[in-house]
DNA sequence: AGCGTAGCCGAGACGAGCAT
DNA sequence: ATGCTCGTCTCGGCTACGCT
C-alpha cells in the first residue's frame, strides 16, 4: 500500500496495466496507484492524495495539485471514482473522492484479496471520517519515515493485514512494520475520531486478545506486535490507554496488556 | 447584514521535452 | 515536423473570515 525504503522517499514502484492503460493525458501510474489508495483508505481529500502521489516529485505546490487534479479527472471521466463530502467542515477543503461500484470493481478484479464487502455503491459518512483519519496516519508515518531517512516502512491496509495474521479474529485498521539497522518493530494501527463509546473500544481490545490466545499470528509474526491507537487528542489518548489497559489486563493479562499504546497525531 | 480581502479550487492555455 | 505528455501559469468562481 504505502512503502518507504532507506535511503531513499520514493514509494515502490507499481507496474500500471489492464483497463488503466488505454491512452491518456496523464500517468498511468499515478493513475493505478490513485486507484490502488482509495480502495485502501476508503476515500482520501485531494491533498491527501496529492501527498501520496507526489512525495518526491519536485513540483511548485500550482503543479503538484494540478497533476493531482488531472489524475482524478482521468478517473472520474472513466466512472470510477466519485466526489464526496468529508463530513465536519462544511467548505470546499472537506471534499473527498472515493470509488464508485465500478472502480471497486475494476480494483477487486486485480487483486484477489480485496474484500468484497468493500463493493457498494457509496462509502457510509462514518467511513469516510475514518479514512481521512487513517490517511493522516499514515502520511504522518510516512513523513517521519522519509526525515529520518534510515527507516524502512511498510504500510499495509486492513485486508492486507488480515492476510498476513490469517484470522479475522480482529480486523486492524492497518498493520505497520519499521525496520532501522535489523531493528524491526510491528504495529497493528486503530484510528480513533474520539466518537467511538469506551466500551466499543473495550470489545476491540478483547478482539485483539482473542487474536492473541489463538496463536494464529504466530506463523506470520515470531512476536507479537503493538496495538497503536492514534487518536485526535492527548487527553483521549490517554483515556482509551487506561481502558485497553484495565481490559487487556484482565482479559489477557500484564504481557498482553503491554503491547497496548494509545497516542495522538500532537504527538 | 453587507462588504472587501485572502486563499483555495478547477479548468484552460501555453511551452518544454521527448519519441516517432 | 508532428504528436504526445507533463509542468507551469493564469483566470474565474467560490468560501472563510475580519471589519464596519
Amino acid at each position: 500500500m504505502l512503502r518507504v525504503t532507506q535511503g531513499s522517499s520514493s514509494d515502490s514502484a507499481e507496474d500500471a496495466s489492464g483497463d488503466l492503460n488505454t491512452p491518456s493525458r496523464v500517468s498511468s501510474l499515478r493513475v493505478e496507484r490513485t486507484l490502488r489508495l482509495l480502495a485502501g483508505f476508503g476515500a482520501l481529500r485531494r491533498d491527501q492524495l496529492e501527498s501520496f502521489l507526489l512525495t518526491d516529485a519536485t513540483l511548485t505546490s500550482g503543479s503538484r495539485r494540478v497533476v493531482t487534479h488531472r489524475t482524478l479527472g482521468e478517473l472520474r471521466e472513466r466512472g470510477l471514482i466519485q466526489e464526496v463530502a468529508l463530513p465536519g467542515r462544511p467548505s470546499r477543503a472537506s471534499r473527498g473522492y472515493a470509488l464508485t461500484e465500478a472502480g471497486h470493481r475494476l480494483y477487486a478484479a486485480r487483486d484477489a484479496a480485496y474484500p468484497r464487502r468493500r463493493i457498494r455503491p457509496a462509502p457510509s459518512v462514518v467511513l469516510l471520517d475514518h479514512a481521512a483519519a487513517l490517511a493522516e496516519i499514515a502520511i504522518a508515518f510516512r513523513d517521519a519515515a522519509l526525515a529520518a531517512r534510515d527507516i524502512a516502512l511498510l504500510w499495509e491496509c486492513d485486508w492486507e493485514a488480515v492476510a498476513r495474521i490469517g484470522s479475522t479474529a480482529a480486523i486492524p485498521d492497518a498493520f505497520v512494520t519499521l525496520e532501522r539497522g535489523g531493528w524491526l518493530a510491528r504495529a497493528f494501527v486503530e484510528a480513533d475520531r474520539s466518537t467511538e463509546w469506551y466500551s466499543a473500544f473495550g470489545n476491540k481490545v478483547r478482539r485483539y486478545v482473542e487474536l492473541y490466545r489463538a496463536d494464529e499470528w504466530r506463523a506470520a509474526l515470531a512476536t507479537w506486535p503493538l496495538v497503536l491507537t492514534v487518536t485526535t487528542s492527548d487527553a483521549h489518548a490517554r483515556s482509551l490507554a487506561r481502558v485497553a489497559e484495565r481490559v487487556a489486563r484482565a482479559e489477557g493479562g500484564t504481557r498482553i496488556a503491554r503491547a497496548f499504546r494509545c497516542t495522538s497525531l500532537d504527538e
